[in-house]
DNA sequence: CAGTGGTCTAGACCACTCT
DNA sequence: GAGTGGTCTAGACCACTGA
């Protein structure tokens, strides 16, 4: 674990617990220095991290304040897996397999010049406090993964792919637009007439460059949120 | 202007230009050191910035690659004004001032210990194309711009704060859901039956830690799409 | 093996804020 | 003036890639 890495989780744990509340300032660079004995370059990127992540903002010549967080929201900012979202929120979340069959890149994902890319296409539906509210489907190119056997209810793709193949997911490329519930949307999640689906499409790459999938997850509108931070430029 | 900014600068117009196309390796750290003179680290940041965006995509042991970027799309990762978003995709735009009043914050944004806030609020609606498919409600904190007399149609909210008021903005947070439509969204955008909307609520900070305004950006659902790059964390 | 990116150090000077 | 964050330097060692 890199020093910086440390020293972030360490902080961010701290604000979790309300060591440091709303509005309430960090330990300067230097005080973050003798903390942990590092440069400070090395304790800047720990709080430059915070910062990008939404939880603290630097003021110069003031100090590193604690921004006021709302919870129980969807994020897009950052790649993250439903079983990660769902920890984070303490819902009581579950997710069932429908199918894993042989398929290839639907054309809406505009990869690869035409051609047929053979994939396994997975198809689960994700309920929160046991309300269907998002179906997943995953393509996940046989090139690179050439074949999903069986997917334990407990494990997830990213979790099959870091932990049990070792590929290291980096990078998501996602779109989100809103779209009519189609009629595969309206009979698994019980939808008597057309609400709207928020559709975020991901490309998901490896740290070699490579894609290794491309998501298709639906949420029901009217239970959809996301929370989003952001630096001016 | 600082020398990452300077480096980062350059090396985006190259890419913008063609000069590192899709999938082309940008030069090294110690390329560009060589090239502008400057220590590693400071490369490393320009170089850091690109990859923040989405721009490029650093593999260890190999290089610094150009990725593939989709374009017109609304962003939504990091605080853009209409105007800005309307240039960099070269749409044709235009504004409509609907009106200028005295009024309070939503309590939607819940801000202010349920007290009321005063605050100026701005309505405009957005024209692509010729079509109306953004309504703003901007409600800027009269503690911070005591009064806004009028709005040129050819200046927006954020070139009035940071080149005739002197503030800096620094952060956003927003928020994205899904809600019908309201009477005021189809009379002004002029729909028939109600279109899902897409509602942005931002609120936006100085870089003092004051808010200074509060955003409620209505957009058709079917005319809406984000586009979206993240790194895993 | 040479080249690449990732981390880290121990300084330095600056601009800004607050008292 | 003391304290803060912002930028920058000139090194160092490491892990990984590809020929």
């Amino acid at each position: 674990m890199n020093k910086y890495q440390i020293i972030h989780d360490e902080l961010l744990k701290e604000i979790n617990d309300g060591k440091y509340p709303n509005n309430a300032m960090l330990p300067s660079d230097f005080a973050l220095m003798n903390r942990y004995h590092v440069a400070r370059e090395t304790s800047r990127k720990a709080v430059a991290m915070l910062v990008d992540e939404g939880y603290v903002m630097r003021i110069k010549g003031r100090g590193t304040f604690v921004i006021n967080q709302n919870r129980y929201s969807f994020p897009i900012s950052h790649v993250e897996s439903y079983r990660e979202l769902a920890a984070r929120l303490k819902l009581d979340e579950r997710t069932q397999l429908l199918s894993i069959t042989d398929s290839e890149v639907p054309s809406v994902f505009e990869y690869g010049d035409d051609t047929a890319v053979p994939a396994t296409a997975v198809v689960r539906i994700r309920y929160l406090d046991n309300e269907p509210v998002i179906i997943d489907h995953d393509y996940v190119l046989k090139d690179v993964v050439p074949e999903i056997k069986k997917l334990s209810q407990s494990v997830s793709l990213f979790e099959l792919f870091e932990q049990q193949l070792g590929l290291v997911i980096s990078y998501a490329k996602k779109t989100i637009t809103v779209e009519p519930a189609n009629a595969t949307d309206r009979q698994l999640m019980g939808l008597a007439e057309s609400i709207p689906i928020v559709v975020i499409r991901s490309e998901t790459f490896l740290n070699d460059g490579r894609i290794i999938s491309f998501t298709e997850s639906r949420h029901r509108a009217d239970r959809f949120k996301s929370v989003e931070f952001s630096r001016r430029h």
